[in-house]
This record gives structure tokens, sequence and C-alpha cells, in this order.
RNA sequence: GGCCCAGUGGCUCAGUUGGUUAGAGCGCCGCCCUGUCACGGCGGAGGUCGUCGGUUCGAGCCCGAUCUGGGUCGCCA
């Protein structure tokens, strides 16, 4: 049976308490974490989201009646305790921050009763995510989500604080949008008043904040929940957070500046962490042909060597076949491996197989100068030599190589490189390596629709002096485009913004839309330029991803409260859910079967 | 859409070449215990082995399908 907290008022959080409260009357209020009744004394652990406090009863101090109360108690029960701050002596626990301390119970009221939960509320849990998510709310009693999300206010506060100081707004853009074909796949809301006729939640404020740019609010930034229908990571939730941001009358510089002043001032506040400053940086072309990724891992080596013009000539088909083909064959070596067995051998080829690639090509160099190669019966003593003099190999080192389309070569090898660190446990966990990548692609070719697409969005600027080739080579127009990437994963990007209606046209055109098609999508952002527009650029940095890493998490979801599972539903609300057919018939929405 | 991993009491797991009545730790329930804090002691309850089908004299174990969750490729301007 519940009790009143009437007449009580909360005096400290549990894990408030210290020996400096000693001899003072306080009332605490929690959870029961643990009791242990020894029969003539009850020992309590009363627990809230700043930590845990001992309460101790015994019959002769609080009465008999709050002392069978006491043993009534049972896990996740809720409770309000009143006693006093005594110190434990002799009987201190070292794991507990309030170890030298308890409270000696003079009253008690159970707040709530509880049923057993379906698993431990504890610290490091065991429990399968499937039953956590299920019961999101008791998996946020956690201590460590709790700090997750503890860490992540903390990130955010910094964020506005620092964003402030900088002369930043915080101004709200809407939720509810014009559908775009660009990009990622839209989350639609049907609309009621125009039957027929849908919205689009966002999937990133890009245009209203430059919109706003044009309004001469000159520096704006928000806090944003975007959403984009495609399936899920461990890194990538349907909904998640950007910290958005966009300047006017600025350079890249500008922007890379505030942004890096921002992440590492939110670094030393959030997680005590210094990162010197300024960030290194690295043209695409540099990442690519160094990591073969766009966001590079720089924790470890292991880089790509191009090893095309040594082997262009040797009697490897698979070699030169590639290099006839127009494509590239390069490898990676890695360190002291050269005798790995066979069988972990052909599991990396299985894995870079998955990468599109149709085989690897090892070559181990044993401690003697010998070779063990899959190719060595089609190259000479001279050309083996060669090619492991190419790739600095020394003798115990291991080999492997991809020989295909550059694109696919570079994605094999980056994931590879990034395997093995992981298999070899190369990388330094406790590591945080910044990078700004700088100069990508304006487009990128798309295979399935034809054309070209934009790499980052159809508002970048590309570099001056690439320009004319707009209309002549657009596969070789680079982009003032710029992403931040942390410990080989991207944490944000963004870009210098077109400006000029005639650019932000040629664009569009080289993209494929229709100057019709443009002015439909885009209509309201082409007039705005006409009006007089300031250069502007800005980024958006992953706010999930950036607390993931900074907690260390294995999961994004680890540090959102209510995350969605792989095929984006919700295990705890069940949603997304049928709804009623008066509903869909006030929208005008056909009832849809269960089928198909 | 493809590939890979997992599913056995409330939780985490074990379960031999297919062979009596499916086990353990924790948790839970009852009784006892005045310094416990991974409390302790005694006793107890609790499982159609994710689901459906097949092979077999016999299936937790083998085969097929399916569901659920996870990882990943595609996808994510």
């Amino acid at each position: 049976m519940a009790e009143s907290m009437k007449g009580l008022r909360r005096t400290h959080r549990c894990g408030e308490l210290s020996a400096a409260n000693a001899g003072e009357t306080v009332t605490v209020m929690g959870w029961v974490q643990k009791q242990r009744n020894k029969g003539g004394i009850i020992f309590v652990d009363l627990r809230d989201r700043s930590g845990i406090i001992q309460i101790i009863f015994e019959e002769s101090e609080c009465g008999t009646e709050a002392f069978e109360k006491a043993a009534k108690l049972r896990s996740e029960f809720v409770a309000a305790v009143v006693g006093k701050v005594a110190r434990r002596d002799g009987a201190v626990n070292e794991n507990l921050a309030t170890g030298e301390i308890e409270v000696r119970a003079a009253e008690i009221r159970i707040l709530s009763e509880a049923q057993t939960p379906p698993f431990p509320i504890e610290e490091d849990s065991k429990t399968k995510e499937e039953l956590r998510l299920k019961y999101r709310y008791l998996d946020l009693r956690r201590p460590d989500i709790q700090k997750n999300l503890i860490l992540r206010s903390k990130i955010t506060a910094a964020i506005r604080s620092f964003l402030s100081e900088e002369g930043f707004l915080e101004i709200e853009t809407p939720i509810l949008n014009k559908s775009t074909p660009e990009g990622a796949r839209d989350y639609l809301v049907p609309s009621r008043v125009h039957p027929g006729s849908f919205y689009a939640l966002p999937q990133s404020p890009q245009i209203f904040k430059q919109l706003l740019m044009c309004s001469g609010y000159d520096r704006y930034y928000q806090i944003a929940r975007c959403f984009r229908d495609e399936d899920l990571r461990a890194d990538r939730q349907p909904e998640f957070t950007q910290v958005d941001l966009e300047m006017s009358f600025v350079t890249e510089e500008d922007v890379m500046d505030a942004t890096e002043r921002m992440v590492a001032r939110v670094c030393r506040e959030a997680s005590g962490l210094e990162v010197p400053l300024p960030l290194k940086r690295m043209t695409w072309n540099e990442a690519m042909n160094r990591f073969g990724s766009d966001k590079p891992d720089t924790r470890f080596g292991m880089e790509l060597t191009d090893v095309s013009e040594v082997v262009k000539n040797c009697g490897f088909g698979v070699f030169t076949g590639a290099i006839q083909a127009g494509g590239s064959v390069r490898g990676i070596c890695v360190k002291g491996q050269a005798e790995m067995p066979r069988k972990k051998i052909d599991a990396l080829v299985e894995f870079a197989k998955g990468y599109g690639v149709k085989g690897l090509a090892y070559m181990g160099i044993l401690p003697d100068g010998t070779y063990k190669s899959s190719f060595a019966k089609f190259m000479t003593e001279e050309e083996l030599k060669a090619l492991a003099d190419a790739m600095q190999a020394e003798p115990g080192d291991l080999l492997l190589f991809a020989a295909d389309r550059l694109k696919i070569v570079w994605n094999v090898l980056g994931a590879l490189r990034c395997e093995l660190a992981r298999q070899l446990d190369l990388i330094d966990n406790d590591a945080f390596h910044f990078l700004w990548v700088t100069e990508f692609p304006q487009f990128e070719w798309s295979d399935e629709e034809e054309r070209f697409v934009a790499m980052h969005h159809p508002f970048t600027m590309p570099m001056e002096e690439d320009l004319p080739l707009l209309e002549t080579d657009p596969g070789a127009v680079r982009a003032r485009a710029y992403d931040i990437v942390l410990n080989g994963v991207e944490l944000g990007g963004g870009s210098v913004r077109i400006f000029q209606d005639d650019v932000q046209e040629r664009m569009f055109r080289a993209l494929g839309f229709t100057d019709e098609k443009a002015h439909e999508q885009f209509g309201f952002l082409l007039d705005a330029f006409r009006y007089g527009v300031p250069p502007h650029a800005g980024l958006a940095i992953g706010l999930d991803r950036f607390v993931m890493l900074l907690v260390k998490a294995e999961s994004i979801r680890e540090v959102i409260a209510f995350p969605k599972v792989k095929d984006a539903s919700c295990l705890m609300s069940e949603c997304p859910g049928p709804v009623d057919p008066a509903q869909l018939k006030e929208l005008c929405l056909e009832t849809v079967s269960a089928e198909e």
C-alpha cells in the first residue's frame, strides 16, 4: 500500500551525502537496491540517480512500526527515509562512494511497492538488449545508462553555452516539411486538410538554415531532431540528433575553427579530455589513397600502398587484368603476421568478398626471407622481391592485395585494415583521433540512377578552380565540403554553400534536374537567392555518435533514452502500429492490408 | 533485399556420438539470524528447450521453414 509523502521533503540525493553531513538529520527518497535483513537489524541500500546510500534500521531507534515496514521492503520499492547521517566506524565499504557513512533511520514511508523486475537493475547488465528495450523504463534505472544520459545533458549544455558565447542564435525550424526526392527516404505525414498531400519529416534543417542566413541571422544553431527512413546500424537510428549550425560572411576556415573549438570545449568539460587544436586535416584524395576510407581511423597504421606500377607487367593475370581494365592493385602490410594460419587468411578473404572484391592475394615474407604466397607461381623471384620492396615489407610481415576497380579496392582494403586492427588489438582504446577530411568530390556516379548525384548535397559550393568543369567533367569537380572524423567515425560534416542563383541552377542541371523540377522542389530557395544573400557556410555534428564515442559505448542505443530497434520499431511502445480506420478515412487513405 | 550470429526456468548460461525424470549460479517465496554490503543458514516453487513441420523406435541436439533480437553489405544527398 502506497503511503503519502505528506510532510516530508527530500533534503539530499543519496549519493550526495558524505562524512561532512555526519550528525545531520536528512530525508532521502529512492528505490530499494537491496535489503539485507539480519534479524534484529536491517540494512537497506537506497538508490537514486546520484548513487546509493546504506540505511540502517534498528528497532530501538526507529520503533516497531518502521522496523516492520523495513522488513517488508523488496527490490525496487520506492521509499522515503528520515534519519541521522552517521559514520560507519569500522565497517566502511570501500566499494561504495558513500561507504564511510550510513543513515540511521528514524522514520520510513513506503511510497510505492514494486513487482520483481524482469531483469536485475545493475551496472554492466548481461541481459539481452531485446528485454532491456522492452522494459526500457527499468533499463534506464541502471547506473551506466544514467551516466550516459547525464553526460549527454552535460554535452548539450556545454554546446549551448559555447555557441551562445560565440554569438550564435538558437532558432527552431519546422518538423513538417515538403518532401524532397534527393538523398535519404523521407518519413511522410499525411495531411488531413489537403487530402492526398503529405508532409515530410526533416532529414536535416538544411534549407531553412540557409534561408535564415538570407534573413540576416548571421550565426544560427539548433540541436535538431532529424529523420531518415533508411535501414539501421549500430551507429544509425531513424531519428537522431544533430548539432546544426550555419554562419554568414565566412569561409570554411571560420566554420572549421568554430567547430573544433566547440568540440574541444565539450571534450574538456564533459570528459576532461584535452584535444590539441587545430585538428589535423587531410584531403579526401589523401584519405582514400592512404586509408581507403573518407573517414579514416588514424589510431593505427597499416596504410594502403599502390603497387599497380610494380605489377603491371608481371605474370599474375588477376593483377594485370585488373590494371588493363582500368583498375588498380593495392595492398596493406600486416606487421609480424607472415605465418598467419591459412584458415584465418581464408576468413579474411571471405570478409573482403563482402565488400565487392572477388578475392584477396596474399604473400607472407617468412623470417628466413622466403615467400609463402598465393601467387608465387605466377611471378618470378625478382617480381616478388620488387613487390615486397614496394610494400616496404620486412621478414615476418604479411602482405594482402586487392585488384579491382579503384573504388572497390579502396573499400575492401579500408575495411580490411580496420578489421585486422580489431583482430590484432592494434587500437589504443583511450586515444581520440580527430581529423578534418576536405575537398570531397562534388558528385558521385550512381549506377542505379545513371546520373551524377550530390555526394554532400546540391547546395554545396564547388571549389572555384573546378567551376568550369561543372558542365565538362562533373566527376572531377571538388567541393568546398569538409567532414570531421573521430576514430574512424564520421562525426559530422558541412560545406560552403552556393549563394549565387546562377551557380545553383548550374548545379541542379549537373544533377539532372530540369529547371522546372528544380523550381518545383527548391523554388523558394532560388527565389530567396535573388533578394540579397550573404556568402554562408555551416556544418552539422551527429550528437548521438559524439556522445557514443565519448562514453565508449558500442551502440548509439546506449546514449538514446528510447531508441528504436533494427526494423525501426520500438519494443516498448510497439510503434509503429495500425490506426483506427476512422482516422484513415479522415485522411482519405485506404486501409492498408496487413499482407504485402 | 543479401550474408553471418543468437534464442533452454524471472536473469545469465551448461547440456557428451540423438537415449530414462533437462541441470547450475543468481533471482524469487517461506522460516531463522543485531554490523551486513556478492550477507549467511535451512527449506521450497518455477522450464511443452522461440514457433511450425519433417527424419527417427526415440529430438533441446539432425533437416526445412518461420518468428524475434543483434552485426554487416546494399542503402544512409
